[in-house]
RNA sequence: ACCUCUCCCCGGAUGAUCGCGGUUUGCUUUUUAAGUUUGCUGAGGAAAGUCCGGACACGGUAGGGUCGCGUGCCUUUUGAAAAAGAGGGACUGUGUUCUUAAAGGGAUGCAGGACGGAAAGUGCAGCAGAAAAUAAACCGUCUUACGAAAGUGAGAUAAGGGUGAAAAGGUGGGGUAAGAGCCCACCGCUCCAGAGGUAACAAAGGAGGCUAGGUAAACCCCGCGCCGUGCAAGACAUAACAGGAGUAGGGCGACCCGCCCGACUAGAAACUCCGGGUAUUAGUCGCAUCUCGCUUGCGAGAAUCCUUCGGGAUAGUCAAAUGAUCAUCGAACCUUCAGUCAGUGAAGGGGAACAGAAUCCGGCUUAUAGGGGAGAGCUUCUU
């Protein structure tokens, strides 16, 4: 699937209402929160990489780059509309694509976010 | 040719599929929006640190002082400035050579750098050493008292030893109880002077027994320069309200002097101060090479880069676009084999450093695998 810009979160309240009424299941590299919401007309996604992920921004880039390519991958197979906000952790600087695609989708399974 | 140093340049490539930002050409729809589609375009030498300098914006810029910040040999070139380059001077270290009995001095080469002031003041200095800044007596030397002697006490002494980065001028002679610039010669040093030089600087000459150790990237003093806050600057639009207090205060950092604006008329208005929330974790602009013109998104011109010489290109995000996967090629490096004095060749493996624009520009600093080029020095080889 596509991630043009305006399925990305920018709000804060939005960021808050995932925490506190969806659901949330960490892996080995990532976290993975989802709220289902009838309401939206598309698909509403974040990545998160925060400085505790890496000081450098060259790294923090490019985990959140292979975060996204994930998305468009296997996007297609889930279920919509929901809110996704993918939270990168510590150890996901060191893990290449295939790893972070294997630890996502387990982490979907759990969320049966698939369909 | 090897090695070292300095400077400059490059800093993975190509293709396919999928995807993202900007811009653009059409088309479609439920048309204030979205989908789809055609082109073009999209990270760096440091984009980093935010250490300097500017552009730009705002703060109603009289002026002066103190605080504060930056800067610091001279001449000159480039530059808006910071800064960089070139040449020179003094100093420190070091090599060669000449001279001298020695100490030392002259000539010449190389290297170094925040290179104003240590004779205004304050502070600081581990270990070793007896003693480290109004010098100092551990060993030693000399005098003297006591003693048979060994030695002990008192005093003199900075020549010798030892410690140290540094021991308060050096060498030789005189002198002395032993010594000491105590005296003398030479050298050094300090002060005066000032030929010469655009200048930093400084030759000759004169005076002084020598006083004044180091550290200013410690405070500090001196000269010169500097208004503050930074694009979250700031401007505009729409929506939507709700206040409180006051009437003299307000004004380019703080404080002081001083200056300017303003009220002094009851209310209103106006102004000032305090304090909120929503749209808004900003919607548009600022903001994307520059200038000019008008129809305000086009035209013209200019600059830089690429070029098939026809032309083409000039990042603009903002919970952060510039990516992912695969294939081919690939530098360093590793292994094996072959061969040579040596450079090397073949096969296999391997798979690219530091690192991500955030208003823009010029510097500085820091990180950086590897490759290329130029210059200098040293050594060796060949002719």
């Amino acid at each position: 699937m596509k991630l043009p810009r305006r399925y990305s979160m920018n709000q804060r309240a939005e960021f808050l209402r995932v925490r506190q009424e969806g659901q949330s299941r960490a892996g080995r590299f990532v976290i993975v929160a989802t709220l289902a919401e009838e309401k939206l007309s598309h698909p509403k996604l974040a990545f998160v990489t925060s400085k505790r992920v890496s000081k450098k921004a060259c790294e923090r880039n490019r985990v959140r780059r292979l975060l996204r390519e994930v998305i468009i991958k296997h996007g297609d197979d889930f279920q919509w509309p929901r809110y996704i906000v993918t939270i990168a952790r510590t150890s996901a600087v060191e893990a290449t694509f295939e790893e972070l695609e294997k630890d996502w989708l387990r982490l979907a399974r759990k969320l049966d976010i698939k369909t």
